[in-house]
DNA sequence: TATATCTATTTGTATAGACAAAAGCGGGTC
DNA sequence: GACCCGCTTTTGTCTATACAAATAGATATA
């Protein structure tokens, strides 16, 4: 416990670090380089590794698959196909997903139901460039999520998770009322450059929620008390 | 692209990748170790490595302190103390925080503004045997999350989202309506196994949403196309 | 059969050395 | 001033080697 780091103070270099510490630069690079990934330093060539700015709280949630989720939990997991059609992206959700207007998609909709209880409405885009095996796809017995991860492998995810109120439509198919609280996962994935899909799976909120944990791992690299941000 | 990995296969021993490879078993250590640290495969010792069972989503979101994530926008952060009182542990929240009932503890209550509007209602416990400054801390100037963050480092986080509907004090004190879809962020904090703080922030689901991004950053690893989960 | 012990395999981690890549810095030129 | 060039520092990464730690599986023992 030598001290707290100031966000900005400069770090010792890595030469400095391992005679200090009577251990080889490979050491102390492995231990800085697991810092910088877990975002507490900020490391830059030359110039020298540095105390985040900005101390986030990095959390790791393990976001699944519906039918996985069912599964691992015991439960059994339906789904219905409410909606199947090929279409041209509109002007709004060319926007929504920063694509160009007119490519073709394939518009999907089904709800799923977890121990026969209505769980999620699933409401999807699929990039049918990036995806042309969809288009002659019925989805009939794989879902969507199971069908195309094992087509496509994506290379980013961007997550957003928001409350929304469940409108009457949602409302009815998830049976519960309307007005609701509702838990809706975005996910837009990305292959190349380009989406792959987008998909927003809206959860009545009384039946779920997302956890995540975090625990720095790192055995107090150097003996110094790192700061961590929102207790 | 050698083909897809399925789960619970065994991957060749690190020796057999290094030959195969022609690189150092060094190098190819670190590749799977990465790899095991996405959670995308399962090493043990003398059994070997295996492509993981439940291919999970990991998703590293950055969930920060209000104040710090009001500065960081740009935007005026305030806060006003609705509450702050000193109790024991009752049954219920002993239940919920796995803490011994009758335990010390200091409870707050906060109303966040940014950009003088309403953001959140900030509800917190703190243990005082854990953090017995608080006890004569007033949280005047600095909010509470700040303030435990200069105090108390911790060593384990828990995070979960909900969906909630505004009751009828939340929805006055956020200046929305009752009913109101709200996100709920729950944290606990802990420290050498006991509970630092436990605090539940809800923001009108309106105003806020939380986003996370995953990338592999992995450079493919042995040229293998791994699976991921949700599409 | 059940249990303890040994052994070989596999991962985990540390080391010294080497070179590559990025980038800050200064000096020179225009 | 701006711009270019090369020097040097610092991080990034690989290699070969060595030993430690865990443990699956085989063997011995009760």
């Amino acid at each position: 416990m030598s001290g707290d780091w100031q966000p900005g103070q400069r770090i010792p270099v890595e030469h400095e670090l391992a005679t200090e510490y009577r251990c080889s630069r490979m050491t102390v690079n492995k231990a800085l380089s697991a810092l910088a990934e877990r975002g507490m330093i900020v490391r830059r060539r030359k110039a020298g590794s540095f105390v985040a700015a900005q101390q986030i709280d990095r959390t790791v949630m393990d976001i699944q698959d519906i039918s996985t989720e069912a599964e691992l939990a015991g439960y059994q997991h339906d789904y219905q196909m409410l909606m199947r059609r090929i279409e041209r992206l509109d002007a709004s959700d060319a926007a929504l997903l920063r694509e160009p207007a007119g490519a073709e998609i394939l518009r999907l909709q089904c709800l799923h139901l977890v121990d026969g209880k209505p769980n999620a409405i699933e409401r999807r885009i699929i990039m049918l460039d990036a995806v042309p095996l969809a288009r002659d796809e019925a989805f009939a017995s794989v879902p969507p999520a199971k069908w195309l991860l094992e087509q496509v492998p994506w290379s980013k995810a961007r997550h957003i998770i928001r409350a929304v109120s469940a409108d009457a439509a949602t409302a009815r198919l998830l049976e519960t009322e309307r007005g609701e609280a509702c838990l809706t996962l975005i996910r837009q994935t990305w292959q190349n450059g380009g989406t792959v899909t987008y998909v927003e799976i809206t959860h009545p909120g009384d039946r779920f929620q997302f956890a995540g944990d975090f625990q720095p791992a790192e055995k107090d690299a150097f003996d110094h008390t790192t700061r961590r941000s929102a207790t």
